[in-house]
DNA sequence: ATCACTGCAGCTGCTTAGAT
DNA sequence: ATCTAAGCAGCTGCAGTGAT
């Protein structure tokens, strides 16, 4: 691991990381809970076969700001460059916002995956690195106090695994994602139908069990007046809805000069209404096409053999 | 023509999750 | 503590399909 408090080393060391493909990036902030929040440490990982941290770069950028802004322009905005976070909404907020280019975040990816194919409570960077690779990992240094200096060991290790633990997180994601988006063109068809009709029939007879539960649920704990019980909670809430005679609304508008400009939908009941007035509108058609997968009723097979194909 | 059903989309109000 | 995005529940409403 490398710890780098100089400017010139710190800018030595961006120079060379510009030539990277991929960079493993994360950061600790100082004062997070206040309103002025302060980029405390860059932590870079270049090779994602280092499990142990050997070759993490710690940028320590508290207090200078020249450093952040080279940091943002030659590595952050260089689309050469992908950059793997973690949650990559927040760390961008202190490495060039929406300028970034190439930024790949490994909570978007796993939020992607199938939740049958990646059960987790939260997608916190910890439970994923749990859950991937069966192993514990201490995160009690994240809320600790990243403006002190000097650093305590402790906190310098932390910081040095976040982007190890990325890497290793975003290695298996990339894994699933190969699982989660195959090739349309070689899909079995016979065997994915098989499992899909297999699961419709399932979920038929689960979600009609859960809506009576639900149904039942409710009536019991309204009737016995039980708001809330170890694990549910029974809220009530309700909704306005303002609405008006459309020929007023036009009277209205017309009178007072409204500048209502937007497109109303014509349901097919009104089409029917305006009939022949229809052609004294200029109407905007949008045309929308969707697909449908339907189970077919198959009553035999000797049904099956008299289908012309 | 009518009906039930399904899929899709949008809204309100509320809650949750993730970062440090 | 703070922010933000997203999700969920429950609802309304429309269009298309297929049966009658």
């Amino acid at each position: 691991m490398l710890y780098l408090r100089n400017a010139s080393e710190i800018n030595a060391l961006i120079a060379q990381y510009t030539h990277k493909k991929t960079l493993w990036v994360d950061t600790e902030i100082a004062d997070f809970n206040t309103q002025n929040p302060r980029l405390s440490l860059i932590q870079v990982l270049g090779d994602p076969s280092d499990t142990i941290g050997r070759t993490v770069v710690i940028l320590d950028v508290i207090e200078q700001p020249e450093i952040v802004e080279n940091f943002i322009e030659s590595i952050m905005n260089n689309p050469t460059i992908e950059k793997v976070f973690h949650q990559a909404s927040y760390d961008l907020k202190f490495l060039g916002k929406n300028q970034a280019q190439n930024v790949t975040c490994t909570l978007e990816m796993a939020k992607s995956i199938p939740h049958y194919l990646l059960p987790l409570p939260n997608f916190s960077l910890k439970t994923l690195v749990e859950v991937l690779y069966q192993i514990n990992i201490d995160k009690t240094e994240q809320t600790s106090d990243w403006g002190q200096r000097p650093l305590s060991d402790i906190q310098l290790n932390y910081a040095k695994m976040d982007p190890v633990y990325l890497a290793m997180v975003h290695h298996k994601l990339l894994q699933l994602q190969a699982v989660v988006y195959p090739n349309p063109e070689t899909e079995d068809l016979t065997s994915l139908a098989a499992r899909y009709l297999q699961l419709k029939q399932q979920l038929k007879l689960l979600s009609s069990e859960v809506e009576h539960i639900e149904t039942r649920l409710k009536a019991a704990m309204q009737t016995q007046k039980i708001s809330e019980t170890d694990y549910l909670k029974l809220s009530r809430s309700q909704r306005q809805t303002t609405k008006v005679e459309f020929s007023q609304l036009a009277t209205v508008a017309q009178q007072h000069r409204l500048s209502l400009n937007f497109p109303v939908t014509l349901t097919q009941k009104l089409q029917k209404e305006l009939k022949e007035f229809m052609t004294e509108l200029s109407l905007q058609v949008e045309t929308t096409t969707s697909w449908r997968l339907s189970a077919k009723q198959v009553e035999n097979i000797d049904n099956q053999d008299e289908l012309d194909f």
